[in-house]
DNA sequence: TACGAAACCTACCGCTCTACAGGTAGCGGG
DNA sequence: CCCGCTACCTGTAGAGCGGTAGGTTTCGTA
């Protein structure tokens, strides 16, 4: 082994997979899942359809690494989250539509028959609203208006992000997504 | 013409095509749009897929009949919603999963490019926040809690029952759609 | 009763899709 | 220097897709 190398074999072959993900990423953007062929997607990194079917298999294969690219993405221990931080967060989405699109493309599909990322949908928003109560817990205690519980509201807060993700994707002149966000925390701050 | 006859021609056409529109509402829940197959519709009303392209000559506009069907449906005047009316309508919906997995999954496939539904989905959402500001206006005025007007709080109203309903559709166990949008309501009220 | 339109059907075209099979070139390691 | 693995390729199977062409049956109407 050549350690002046650039990379390594094992490397560069990471890399490349890396490469086809995001690559997968903008396709499913454009298309959605159903909608985006394998094809397209080696098209957009040199490759054919076969070679890319070399670093993964099946098509589902390649959706679970995207998938597993956007855990790895947001997996901010509860601890360090804060209302506020959730604000910066939408703000930073509002810049990177192709992200904020292909979650949401995945979203509705997700919700059909045999879908292979239901099960991952499902899980994490459980798992979402888990955090989301233990955030607000941490931001408001039990002193949330109307006697709300935080794990009461957690699917409240949630359910904001994602509705305010598809009316902005549509209109983005229309809707001012990290306004409205804004705006929905104040109302949680009125005791 | 008989009038005695259950149906005459025109009649028969009319109620063939509802078919069709029924049984298409129920593709699109199970697959989505780009995932359900004219044949698949055809089957489902006991014809063949070039049967079913005599009442509608392309893919396209049977998706418009589903639109507009849709449209039909909650052509409710302004004047008549109200908060409280709202929520019923949460209620009611949760008693119908098909329809809504059928619009949730359109509603995510719509976010991609050149998609059949995009336009409609884009000038819906302006008449619906529109229309739900004139709702939040005649029920709590400018009395919104945080100074909030009617204009700013619509878009969220639209968000959290859309945001609820994918929740839902994934997790029906785990997620109180009529609950948790009444609870939002109820935060509107506090002034 | 005869006509014309509506309501279907069979046959087929051309395309696209995922996936498998099997080959080959190049490079890193012994 | 050669072996073997990685990284691709071509070819193709096999199914499904939307849509066209053109027939035939059925049925209301004049």
């Amino acid at each position: 082994m050549s350690y002046g190398d650039a990379m390594n074999t094992r490397a560069r072959s990471e890399e490349r997979r890396a490469e086809i993900v995001r690559a997968a990423l903008e396709v499913i953007a454009e298309r959605g899942y159903r909608g985006a062929s394998l094809a397209s997607v080696a098209e957009r990194v040199g490759l054919t359809q076969q070679g890319l079917l070399h670093y993964f298999p099946t098509k589902d294969a390649l959706l679970v690494a995207v998938l597993e690219e956007r855990d790895q993405w947001d997996a901010v221990p509860d601890t360090q989250w804060r209302v506020d931080l959730l604000a910066s967060l939408v703000e930073y989405n509002a810049m990177r539509p192709g992200i904020i699109q292909t979650f949401s493309a995945l979203l509705g599909e997700s919700v059909t028959e045999g879908h292979p990322a239901r099960e991952y949908f499902t899980e994490r928003y459980a798992r979402v609203r888990a955090s989301m109560a233990t955030v607000l817990r941490a931001e408001y205690g039990e002193r949330l208006p109307n006697g709300l519980t935080p794990e009461r509201t957690a699917p409240l807060l949630v359910a904001v992000m994602d509705g305010l993700q598809y009316q902005w994707l549509l209109d983005p002149e229309s809707v001012d997504m990290p306004g409205a966000f804004r705006d929905f925390l104040a109302l949680l701050g009125e005791t």
